[in-house]
RNA sequence: CGGGCUGUGGCGCAGCUUGGUUAGCGCGCUUGACUGGGGGUCAAGAGGUCGGGAGUUCAAAUCUCCCCAGCCCGACCA
């Protein structure tokens, strides 16, 4: 059955690492700030090589980064009604600075749609400044009831993109560029995890968007994760900020349109929830920030020198390798350590195999062992890491595949949903439908067309409901 | 805010039902030795307001009451 989730059950219910996963991050104690995580050097190595794989292929896009304050006047929430009306039980609220009450309060944002419009609405006035694309690295603070480390913390680490457009078709466009060549793209080819893209219900959108955009992923216990989001704004923030450009012909003032978009720090929990074994952390190569752990056994007979000159020739390949040197800590423990920090492959140095001109390779998601004459070493790693990626993308493929149901009717998607996702006509849902699935505890986490594609329209013919039990 | 549950060295827990010497165990930590091919062995150590308060009692981690905090399930959500 399900495997229990590293991150949100009891440490007393887990196999022994958790401990030692857990331990790439904790859950703040201070007080009634309840919920805010510290993030520990290994899980923030993690989160740094995401934020520069994400940050170089939303560049790709022509998005450049820019910075926005912390502070946002409360008034500029309350101008998109939709908008504040889903924030504001989530707010974190400043009322009192440089010792004495403000005469309005500020909040600390939770998404910056507003503040950036206030900006937007300056900076656009020809269609010469559009498109305008921007992205922001950012902390964002939502006042969440039911903290979890990683999935849904106070205080979280993310990305969020804004944009402006002359026309509705080019942001709508963009909006879905941006879920499939950076989101999906990411996701699937460095975190090695397959995701539905799709369109989230009216139920399930952002407050203060037209369509929500959804990448949603399986993890290892069958319950949904989104992953990432991408928003077609339409016209409601242009219209409550007054961003607003003339247009090429006769200088008609127009309201922009615009798209936001996002992935957090929760990708790390989805990166440890959706490949993560009893033994630890499986990393795909492409994110782990050891790639390769030379691990010297024991200094006798060269040994040492052989795992240093190992080390550097793999590293002149390009590879982020670590050498384990540390042969006053026993072979066993260290290995051990590793595994719990999800190398993908590593190699063990010892006298007893250099006596024959080899080395050991083992593969972290396989466990299996080879080994490998000395000279052949860069050539078999690198082999072996381009098979770990492929063999964990496809593992976790065969899984989401195996706990995929087709179902035609609610109560048998109920049932389905129990132990994965649940796939049935949207037609068979509908409002109320949706309404009841989530009194079962199971939400719908998209919508797609029949061949996969992403839906521009909640009314197209033939959209399949992917529901399932969420975090 | 509803429904369950838990607070005992840094972490994880036992002890509580049936009150009774100096509150234990595992992991971690310190020192030393032996070791070293999968969280190794041995020895010696450090570390505690038993969540807080009040009460019952000769005696409270244990019983009673109040308070506080946290966890899990739900509503919210990247």
């Amino acid at each position: 059955m399900a495997k229990p989730s590293p991150l949100t059950s009891r440490a007393a219910d887990f196999p022994r690492w958790y401990q030692d996963v857990i331990a790439l991050a904790e859950l703040a104690e201070n007080g009634p700030v309840r919920g805010t995580m510290v993030i520990r050097p290994y899980g923030y190595a993690i989160w740094e090589r995401m934020q520069s794989d994400v940050d170089q292929r939303i560049k790709a896009t022509g998005v450049a980064n820019a910075y926005f304050p912390l502070f946002i006047p409360e008034s500029y929430l309350s101008k998109e009604a939709e908008h504040v009306e889903g924030f504001s039980p989530e707010l974190a609220v400043v009322t009192h600075a440089g010792g004495k009450e403000l005469e309005e309060p500020v909040v600390v944002r939770p998404t910056s749609e507003t503040i950036i419009n206030s900006y937007f609405a300056k900076w656009v006035q020809s269609y010469r400044d559009l498109p305008l694309l921007l992205n922001q690295w950012a902390n964002v603070v939502r006042w969440e009831l039911r903290p979890r480390l990683f999935l849904r913390t106070t205080e979280f680490l993310w990305q969020e993109g804004h944009t402006c457009h002359a026309t509705q078709t080019e942001a709508q466009a963009f909006a879905l560029r941006i879920l499939d060549e950076v989101y999906r793209g990411f996701m699937e080819e460095v975190l090695a995890i397959p995701v539905l893209s799709g369109r989230k219900t009216e139920r399930e959108k952002f407050a203060g968007a037209d369509a929500s955009y959804t990448c949603e992923a399986m993890m290892g216990d069958g319950k949904a994760l989104q992953m990432g989001t991408s928003h077609d704004l339409g016209q409601n923030f242009s219209k409550a900020f007054g961003t607003m450009y003339a247009t090429a012909e006769e200088g008609r003032q127009e309201y922009v349109w615009q798209t936001s978009w996002g992935v957090s720090a929760r990708m790390v929990g989805g990166l440890i929830m959706a490949h993560g074994d009893d033994a630890g952390l499986r990393l795909p190569p492409a994110i782990a920030p050891v790639q390769v752990a030379v691990v010297l056994v024991r200094d006798e007979a060269g040994a040492g020198d052989t795992a240093a000159a190992l080390a550097a020739e793999l590293r002149q390949a390009g590879l982020r390798v670590e050498l384990d040197a540390r042969t006053d800590v026993s072979f066993g423990r260290r290995a051990v350590q590793w595994e719990i920090r999800g190398a993908p492959c590593r190699v063990e140095v010892g006298p007893r195999e250099l006596a024959d001109g080899h080395v050991v390779l083992v593969r972290r998601d396989t466990a299996s062992k080879s080994t490998v004459a000395l000279s052949g070493v860069v050539h078999e790693v690198a082999e072996v890491l381009r098979a770990v990626q492929a063999d964990l993308y496809a593992e976790a493929e065969a899984f989401r595949r195996a706990r995929t149901t087709e179902v035609s009717t609610l109560d048998d998607a109920i049932d389905a949903a129990q132990a994965g996702f649940a796939q049935l006509p949207w037609a068979a849902v509908g409002l109320d439908g949706e309404a009841q699935l989530n009194a079962s505890g199971i939400t719908v986490r998209c919508l797609q067309r029949p061949d996969g594609g992403v839906p521009t329209s909640l009314e197209e013919p033939g959209l399949v409901a992917s529901v399932a039990r969420a975090y």
